[in-house]
Formats: structure tokens, C-alpha cells, sequence
DNA sequence: CTGAAAGCGCTTACAG
DNA sequence: CTGAAAGCGCTTACAG
């Protein structure tokens, strides 16, 4: 099996001017479309191009225009299908717009993110679109990405002391999905309804749990503070937490879950607490996994559209970079409540 | 909200030269670690580093130094979680080595996959991962791919007319995978085994099928062609193709399906028509997705370990950076065996 | 140990 | 309409 041994020394734009005995010059104003160009002469070169099998160097092009044609896209877990869809949404349309997309994953780790953003910049690209690890600080990560490229923060907050906003925003409307799920468990017929799930501190749990308490709120209903349970963000701790849903007296008869990882969790702990998740009690999540079509009962949840997010994070980097100088943009992206079985009316006493 | 203007023109070489008066050239010694630089010349020249904020132009050293510190990344489909934690993986790996991914989704799109090709290779990768599109052709993808820029091609394999291999190949152990699905049945007591799904002209079927055949035969177990059933590789085929299965008499107990997610239409199908899978019929998928944990019965599965295949694809293209000029290397990775409920021993009659 | 000079592959005023 | 020349930000022999 001998490999075709590549020929070295790649052609350039002087074996294409020296191959149909133009300039330089010449041959760069036909790669770019001038018009300026002679058309048979352009003709000739296009010829020679083709015959000598010509891939353009866009490096030295970008060098010389003081341009980038790279976007940097970094993500906390590619394995996620979250930030996957996210990611795929995104290089299509920076693709589309001609962009070719610098990948970076940091697994959640913000030393990691330092130096995955470190070495991104210096490829130069021409803004970064980051969904940052958590715990990561905006000052650190703005050192690391320079004043130079502008940023566009996605899904998370980035810890900002300076006060300025020196980046943008694209986050999902976790308020109102929230609020959309509280909602339609009140319309059922509940009225004793828990928020279950995640961390105080995180910036997500607080906005969906605001939404939820909104609801409530609007709904005449007062909150026992009980029904506001925390957990790790996983399937496993919210397995655990279960208990404390039943810890008073009278109990939530629904939930609505920080997630979808804490919801199927939270079917767990109920199923084994010899409750049936879907009958004698409604919940509801939030990201529409795959899973929560297929899981049992299928899962009431609110649906977020990753890719659509990926492509709009695109559109706003690239919105960036044609207006440098205007104010920075705080997004909020719509989300809609898909129901399914998990959210049952209350059963009847 | 007044967003920081940037300073224009970054921090260059010079600069930092005539800021701590050396030349250009001491700077360039200095940022890449030499050893002929005084230590005193290079503590001044790396506080003035620090104190500009330079950022590395890699771009420009690549174009000086004709190297390349990107490997480009093309996959199928970026949503799908296989392909997705095979990007996580190679990414991990050749962020380690010092080099940039280069993104790229064809979305299995033959024309995509040619765009997508050419823009890429354009920004000039030092070599080239690609799962290619279904039905994408070796010659076209090595036009665009050009002479100069070792590819890798993963789980797919491109139509070779030329017959030289002209690219490295990773392929997982499909034949040993539908194998070990296949000996495992057997050994619960199976006798009358089918093959459930695929196209007989993908290559991936035809590795598969030869693992049963060969299986079947070690065994010494006669296989009827109306065991061999073709479906398109989707779930909802897989559901319609299900009669197929009990068409003959005797009909078998048991079926290696050929991927998870052909086993789970053929489990719904089963369903629809009052069986049992995993009581009283006993199946096998291939790939682990992460429903196959998770469905009713778990499904037991061949897993591929999807993201040890991106590292894996990662150092083979890195190792072929070293070596240029050896053979080409067609490797095949290993699988595994997870066995779950839905493969049970034959109903006793 | 350090600097002057040439050059990577392009683009872009500027002449003509 | 086309070419000669300068330059993007680096690196690398080559002198000294």
C-alpha cells in the first residue's frame, strides 16, 4: 500500500502569475472579483488556477487585510446534548456566513477555560461566543480573550464587578419557562406546588425560581417554604432529595423541577417511595432532553431549542463585529412549555 | 451602558522590541523559549511582554514558519450524541498536543461536505479528521482535500476507486461487535437467531452481518435468509419491518439488531403486536446511546466508547503529521458488550 | 548573545 | 486595465 507521496511546496499566487505571465497583482484582483479585471485576461488566470490546482491561503490573506475569518465557540461539554445542539446551530451559520468556527471545550473547568480561551486568541479569531464553566470570573476570562475581540457570554452569567458591560448576553428566558410551567400545573387544578431542585447560588436556578414564585404569586397562592428544595443539578442527588417533598404536612401534590436531569430523578425517588409520577403526582422539567419523550411517563418540560440558540448566538457575534462600537446587547431567547403525561391533574382525595 | 472602545492596533513584536529596546528578532528568540538569550535580555523583554499585553500572532509565525497549528474536524452531524462526544474527544485530544479544531458539520450532506472541505482547507490545517456524509465519494473529497493534507476518514469507509489508500481509516470493530451480541444470545439458549435492520450496502451492515454469520456458524446453526432483514436504519422502519421477523415458522426467539436505534423500533413494534421483548423476545442493539439505559426493557448493547474514538482519531493524525511518508494505517477499535434486560433466555415452550 | 535582512503568501494604494 | 513596491507580524539563517 505505498501512499502517494504529496508533492511539497504548495502553489502560490507567483506560480499562478508566472504560469499565464500576469502580475501578482493581477492574479489576486481575479481571486477577489474585481471587476477591474479584463475578462480575458481573468479568463487565463481562472485557466491557470484551475490547472495548477490553487487553494487560496486565507492565513496570509488575513495577515496582510488585518481581517480574521475564525470564530471561536466555547463550550463547556461537548458531550452534553445541550451545548452539542448549541454548537452544531452555531457553526452552521457562521459557515454560512464564511466563517470557520474554532472549537473549544473546557469540561466545565474554568482553568481549563483560561487556557483554552489563551490559546484561541491567538488564532486570531474574530470574536469568541463562550458559554462560561462554572465558576469561572469575568475579569479573568476578559484578561485571557483581550480587549480586542469581542465576546458574546451565552447561557450563564459571567460575573461582572467592573459594572460596564463589556461584553454580550444571549440567555434562554428561564424566568418565563418557569412561569409557563408553574402555570400549567396551576390550570390543572394544583395548588400546592414545590420548586425542586438546583442551587440557590446559581444564576439560572434563582431566574426560573423567580418565574415560579411569580406564578404562585399571581395565582393568590402563598409559598411554604419547605416546597423550595434544593439539590445538585443531577439525576442522582435529586433521586435522594425526594423525601423532603413529603417532609410536611399537608404535602405539594406537583413540582416543578429546576431540570430535566432533577425531574427524571425526582420520578425515581417518587417511583421507589411507591408514588406514580404522572398519576398521583405531576412534575414538570425543563430543557427537553431527548429522554423526556421517551422516558415513563414522558416528561411535561420546558423546551429551549439549543440549535436555534447556536444560530442566533452566531447572528449576534457577527451583528458584533459589523458595529463595534454600539452598546452591548443583553438577549433573551424565547422558550416554549411542551406537555406531556408527567403533568396529570391532582388526584382526587 | 457605555461599552469599553477597544484600542485599535494590537501589540506587535516591534513593539515590544522598541519598548525594551532590543530587536525584533531578540523578542521572537524570547517568546519561543531559545536558550541563546541572555537571562537578564529576557526578563526585560518578558516584563515588557506582560506589561503591553502582547497576544502571540500565531497566524503569522505559522505563514513565516509554513506549519499549522489547526487539524480540521468534520463530522456528519454535531446533534447526533455519538458524533458529538467523538468531537469532544478529539478536541480534548488535540487541544493537549497544542492544536486548534477547525469545525465542520455536513449535516450528511454530500454538498455540504464538499463546502465545507474546500473552505476549511483553505485556512490550512495541518490534516483533516472526516466522518464522511453517506454516499459521499473518495475522489471528489480528495479534490477538495488536495495532495497536501493528511486525512483521516472515521467509521464510514470512502469509495476507493483509485484502490492505493490514499488515507488513514479508524473504524470501530463492527464484525467482533455483532459477534459478541450474538455469542451472548446463543449462550442464553437461542437458537433460531435473526439479524434485525440496516441496508445491505453500507459497509457498517455488511461488518455486522458477517460477525453474526460467523457466530451462527461457529455454532454450528444453520442461518434462513428470512433472518436476514433489511430496514432502513431509523426507528420508525425498524417498527414497520417487525412482521418480517414472523414470517416463517418456526421464527426466531431472538434478534441482533443493528444499531440502538433499529432496537427500539423493533422493541415498539414488538409491543404492538403483544410481545414481551426482553420476556419473550430477546434483542441486542449496537452504539449505547444513552436511551439504551433507559428504555423498558434496558436495552443490551454494543458500546463503542465514542469519545476514546475522537482521542484515538486525534493521535493517529497526529502521528501521521510526524511520519508523512509511511504507509497508510487502517486501524480498528475495539467494542464492548453491555448486557441489559432486554435480552433474556428463550420463553420456555 | 544580539541585530540587520530577507521572506512566508497574500493585498492594496499608486503609477502608468 | 496592469504592474512594481511596500507591508501584514512573524522567524531564521547569517554576521558580528
Amino acid at each position: 500500500m505505498p501512499r502517494t507521496t504529496p508533492q511539497h511546496r504548495k502553489v502560490t499566487l507567483a506560480d499562478i502569475a508566472q504560469g499565464c505571465d500576469v502580475s501578482r497583482a493581477t492574479v489576486s484582483l481575479v481571486l477577489r472579483g474585481s471587476p477591474l479585471v479584463n475578462s480575458a485576461t481573468r479568463a487565463r488566470v481562472e485557466a491557470e488556477l484551475k490547472r495548477q490546482g490553487y487553494v487560496y491561503n486565507r492565513a496570509a490573506a488575513n495577515l496582510r487585510r488585518r481581517t480574521s475569518s475564525s470564530i471561536g465557540l466555547v463550550v463547556n461539554d461537548l458531550g452534553n446534548p445541550f451545548f452539542a445542539e448549541f454548537a452544531a446551530g452555531a457553526d452552521e451559520a457562521l459557515a454560512r456566513a464564511g466563517y470557520v468556527t474554532l472549537l473549544g471545550n473546557t469540561g466545565e473547568s474554568p482553568e481549563r477555560q483560561q487556557a483554552v480561551l489563551t490559546s484561541l486568541v491567538e488564532h486570531g479569531p474574530a470574536g469568541i461566543i463562550l458559554s462560561p464553566a462554572e465558576g469561572s470570573d469575568g475579569e479573568r476570562v476578559l484578561a485571557a480573550v483581550g480587549m480586542h475581540t469581542p465576546l458574546l457570554v451565552f447561557n450563564r452569567e459571567l460575573p461582572d464587578d467592573d459594572g460596564t458591560h463589556r461584553w454580550d448576553t444571549l440567555e434562554m428566558d428561564n424566568e418565563h419557562g418557569a412561569r409557563l410551567a408553574t402555570e400549567h400545573l396551576l390550570g390543572l387544578g394544583h395548588r400546592r406546588v414545590a420548586f425542586f431542585g438546583g442551587h440557590r447560588d446559581s444564576s439560572s436556578v434563582e431566574q426560573r425560581r423567580r418565574g415560579y414564585l411569580g406564578a404562585m404569586r399571581d395565582a393568590g397562592l402563598a409559598v411554604d417554604p419547605g416546597w423550595l428544595i434544593e439539590s445538585a443539578p443531577t439525576r442522582l442527588e435529586a433521586a435522594r432529595q425526594t423525601g423532603a417533598l413529603f417532609a410536611r404536612d399537608p404535602a405539594p401534590t406537583a413540582a416543578v423541577c429546576y431540570n430535566d436531569a432533577v425531574a427524571l430523578g425526582l420520578m425515581l425517588g417518587l417511583t421507589r417511595r411507591g408514588r406514580r409520577p404522572g398519576e398521583d403526582f405531576a412534575l414538570t422539567g425543563f430543557d427537553d432532553v431527548a429522554e423526556a419523550s421517551v422516558c415513563v411517563p414522558p416528561l411535561t418540560t420546558v423546551a429551549v431549542d439549543p440549535r436555534g440558540l447556536g444560530r442566533r448566538s452566531a447572528e449576534l457575534i457577527l451583528q458584533r463585529l459589523g458595529n463595534p462600537d454600539t452598546d452591548t446587547a443583553y438577549t433573551i431567547a424565547p422558550v416554549r412549555l411542551v406537555v406531556r403525561e408527567s403533568s396529570c391533574p391532582p388526584a382526587s382525595p
